[in-house]
DNA sequence: ACCGGACATTGACATAGATCAAAAAACGCT
DNA sequence: AGCGTTTTTTGATCTATGTCAATGTCCGGT
């Protein structure tokens, strides 16, 4: 398990042999089911996650009672609630579980602890928040000049797997569209 | 204007006078009048600024040729089109002012220069990422849970210089909202 | 293998907010 | 100061997408 996210790390930074062993140290396996919730609403995110097989994603719950997707990790991916996370300060958005899946996880004291300790791990930081600010970017984008439609073509081609690994419900609040709408985009 | 600049520096981070006298000498002032573009669209973004007096924006324009407003800044205050800076790929957003600007500028080069020779420039650009990334996310679920109305007023509860600074055009777009929408939720 | 609850589909309807248009006000250039 | 351009306001429509409801389908637990 820790073979794969070591190849995984050396894909962003190019960390050596010593770095690699210090970093996968602080990350503990963790075995979830389907539909756990990792991370609830109002908690503060001190863990961050690698996903070496399975899925899960960050949401959050609309005043009307409405769930909302905001970022889905497949493996082999990382991540967290960033911005609680960052902050430490009690989450709007909650984790959980799209599929069983198999984690290793780091808590906040550790990961901060690397920040300070070894640069590689800063830039390895620096990289991802970069890559998080991108993505968050397009999808700003995309909800501000796409039709519904639109943005589900942008899925389909740019993210294909989430279309057939998502059921209808988590692809539809991800999309920002009723489930009714995507059930019609999609006979189309 | 350096001296103002130093200060908000320290804000962020506790640099020490060398530190600051090196950073200082990165940035060269430029003064620039209203309207006036400072990143076109489909350049690359190699400059990040400073705003000592002022405002500026970054903006995108849609395929039906809407402008939309992604985030202003106002004296002082940092920025650039972060993504195409972080990518040096061509921007999708452009960035113009909004009323005549003295700004400092940094190159591209000289930014990434002290990110890999100053190490607390790195913990400031962390800092910057992780604040334009928290950023981002209140935006995105502005724009996914509440209606135009509860959107402007947000902005003017949180943001209030704006809803004065800026003409009704550019905070409508800033809002995601058509002009004639604004202007009706204005008047009540 | 069966049952119950969640998920998906389809139809009818409602509505926030966009668009179009035209008048009024404000701004900035000479 | 005055005129033309740009903004703002107001009114009348239009439309994409949400909501509600009813039926059909799938999936997981016993």
């Amino acid at each position: 398990m820790h073979d794969n996210f070591k190849i995984f790390l050396k894909y962003f930074i190019d960390f050596n042999e010593e770095e690699l062993g210090k970093i996968a140290a602080c990350f503990k396996p963790r075995s979830v089911k389907k539909n756990d919730v990792l991370l609830a609403q109002g908690e503060v995110c001190n863990k961050f996650y690698y996903i070496s097989r399975g899925c899960i994603r960050t949401a959050f719950i609309t005043k009307e009672g409405h769930e909302k997707t905001r970022y889905v990790m497949c493996e082999p991916s990382i991540g967290t609630a960033l911005t609680s996370f960052i902050s430490q300060k009690p989450s709007f958005e909650f984790i959980d579980t799209l599929e069983d899946t198999e984690l290793l996880v780091i808590s906040y004291e550790d990961f901060y602890k690397l920040n300070a300790e070894m640069i590689n791990w800063k830039v390895f930081y620096q990289r991802i928040l970069e890559m998080a600010y991108s993505f968050q970017n397009k999808k700003i984008e995309g909800l501000v000049t796409l039709s519904a439609k639109q943005r589900y073509e942008l899925v389909l081609k740019e993210t294909p797997f989430l279309v057939q690994r998502l059921s209808n419900k988590i692809l539809a609040s991800y999309i920002d569209v009723s489930q009714e709408t995507l059930s019609r985009l999609k006979s189309r």
